[in-house]
RNA sequence: CGGGGUGUAGCUCAGCCUGGUUAGAGCGCCGCCUUUGGGAGGCGGAGGUUCGUCGGUUCGAAUCCGACCACCCCGACCA
């Protein structure tokens, strides 16, 4: 391609409301353009990474056994209707011009069960591995940083179906293994954690995370040991000592800060009440250790039931000093030892020691420095770039996903569901891989191999040497982008950083006089051995062979 | 949904507080010339349905007031 008829809108400036580096570089490389929240346009050099990502995924799912299809955005509410997951705050809804309800869909476990149930009869048509590219539609409370968290994006997701759990553990680990080629192919730093199985159902769940400054979700990391946040498990820190005894009177100091601080006291050795109510209705107060703080999904795990903070007229006892209590269900942290600790004496402007015993469950939110097999965790920022997850027969019982197995008795599916966003594999690269002078892309995806600086004129000799070089590299079949423009030496070199080719190849009069083409790599801006103008191929694919 | 912020040229912004000829700058864009190894220079020029929308105040509104819309950031949320 040359540069002069590409559609390549470069920026000098980054948006001014832009905030992630992958959201400035992407906007100013010319790679994508905004056009409402969450909402976003690929273009051409852009989408090129797009559909690279794309390639490496659909050759690791096909490697697997996957099969690609394709399945519609909108689809009748009835089907979601039967799966129990219609009216979700996020979801789409429209009604076509007779008045019938339709969702955009967020995902595609309905419909692909749909099929499978009106198609799937014997054991002998089991395992299967669907999958499709398709447009995924959500109303997301907040889009955010470009092409991070949008409201309409392209996802890979595939879906395993299988007699039992054992053929839906084989599915589930072909979908680790592939991933992880994905990744690896793609050039990206990552890995795997365990993490909650959410909205979605099921019972096992891994994310594939991308580590970068931007990501959204909290990794805690040792040795050996990766989970997200959400339900990481480690063992707490030494509070520190408590040289306290009795009853203090404390008033009006109702936060762990406050309390801490006036007794000389570490948080550590403080307990803080978080009371709640289950669905069911029933009031429980959950402790943990002053220093730490609940975590909402692992106590909504641990509890096996939805809950929400209880109102101030539900506890009974003044807020703010709130201590264990006969009168009603108590929980510890498994952080909360026998005590004694300082805790609250169910009266307004007292604390008191005391040790403590009860109902324990591992509740709350791991902090950096807490270990796993003797080893410090750290806690980093990461984006999940992809997710597996362990359906059972959430949807294929509500949808009537059966078979007959060899005894003629019919029994439901096993599922597995595997999502992967191509656009968050390039947005992630963008993340990890870039410098002061743009995006610095993995060579597997960067939207050209290698960029062709032609230096001096237009005709010029230095111009028809690096269209001579253009060609030839062009007919064995590189991706080559070659700046024809009638522009400046420093505008080409900014722009060629911007855009990130792995390699460039810059012809200028130095060039010819040396019969050679400089060759400098993007990541690192380092130099290579140039390359011969005459018969520069194989020099080419050496270089080429060396990049990241 | 709560909090904060922003909407003026393709982009980044100034002007608004303290209302008053024809609304500005830099970059980008067009033409000519010069230049061609790090966003170079000169001359000339175009570009805003008149300042997000609607309404109000006023002799007069980009500027003051109100409502609404859009977008961004923090939080909540996030199959």
């Amino acid at each position: 391609m040359r540069l002069s008829r590409l559609f390549l809108p470069t920026e000098r400036e980054a948006p001014a409301d832009a905030e992630a580096l992958s959201h400035k570089l992407m906007v100013r490389a010319g790679l994508v353009r905004q056009v409402g929240a969450g909402l976003w346009s690929w273009l051409p050099a852009g989408w090129r990474v797009h559909e690279k990502v794309v390639q490496i995924i659909r050759e690791e799912i096909d490697a697997i056994g996957g099969q690609e299809m394709l399945m519609p955005v909108m689809q009748p509410a009835e089907l979601w209707k039967k799966s129990g997951r219609y009216g979700f705050p996020e979801q789409f809804r429209l009604n076509d011009r007779k008045g019938a309800e339709h969702v955009l869909a967020m995902t595609h476990e309905e419909v692909v069960t749909l099929h499978v149930s009106g198609a799937i009869r014997s054991y002998r048509d089991l395992p299967k591995i669907l999958y499709h590219f398709q447009v995924k539609e959500r109303d997301e409370p907040r889009p955010r940083a470009g092409v991070l968290r949008t409201r309409e994006f392209i996802m890979k997701d595939s879906y395993t179906f299988d007699r039992d759990a054992e053929g839906l553990q084989a599915g589930y680990d072909l979908h680790a293994e592939a991933y992880a080629r994905i990744l690896e192919r793609c050039g990206l730093e990552w890995y795997s954690v365990e993490a909650d199985v959410g909205m979605m159902g099921g019972s096992m769940a891994h994310e594939f995370m991308a580590p970068c400054a931007a990501g959204e979700n909290d990794v805690a990391l040792a040795p050996g040991y990766a989970a997200n946040v959400e339900i990481a498990s480690a063992d707490a820190q030494d509070p520190g000592p408590l040289d306290l005894d009795g009853e203090h009177h404390t008033p009006g100091l109702t936060t762990i800060d406050a309390v801490a601080g006036a007794l000389g006291v570490p948080q550590g050795r403080l307990l803080k009440a978080f009371p709640v109510v289950l669905e069911g209705g029933e009031r429980v107060d959950v402790f943990v250790r002053g220093d730490h703080r609940v975590n909402e999904f692992k106590l909504r795990n641990a509890l096996k039931t939805g809950y929400r903070p209880a109102r101030e007229d539900e506890i009974g006892r003044p807020a703010g000093f709130l201590g264990p209590s006969d009168d009603v269900r108590t929980v510890y942290d498994a952080a909360v030892g026998e005590g004694p600790w300082l805790v609250g004496a169910n009266r307004a402007d007292w604390h008191e020691v005391r040790s403590v015993q009860g109902e324990t469950l591992d509740v709350r939110t791991v902090v950096a420095g807490d270990t796993v097999n003797g080893a410090a965790i750290t806690v980093e920022p990461a984006i999940e770039v992809g997710n597996i997850f362990k359906l059972n027969t959430r949807y294929s019982e509500p949808l009537g996903a059966t078979f007959l197995d060899e005894n003629g008795k019919e029994q439901p599916v096993w599922m597995g569901s595997y999502g992967i966003g191509p656009a968050r594999i390039a947005a992630a690269a963008v993340e990890q891989f870039h410098d002061e002078q743009g995006i610095a892309w993995p060579k597997a995806i960067a939207p050209y191999d290698v960029e062709v600086v032609a230096l001096g004129k237009p005709n010029s000799d230095e111009a028809r040497a690096a269209e001579s070089l253009y060609g030839e590299l062009q007919a064995v079949g590189l991706d080559v982008l070659l700046d024809d423009r009638a522009a400046g030496a420093g505008e080409k070199f900014a722009d060629a950083e911007l855009l990130g080719c792995p390699l460039r190849l810059t012809v200028g009069k130095r060039s010819l006089e040396s019969g050679a083409a400089e060759a400098v790599a993007r990541r690192g801006r380092a130099d290579l051995d140039p390359v011969p103008l005459d018969g520069p191929v194989e020099a080419v694919r050496e270089r080429w062979r060396g990049l990241p």
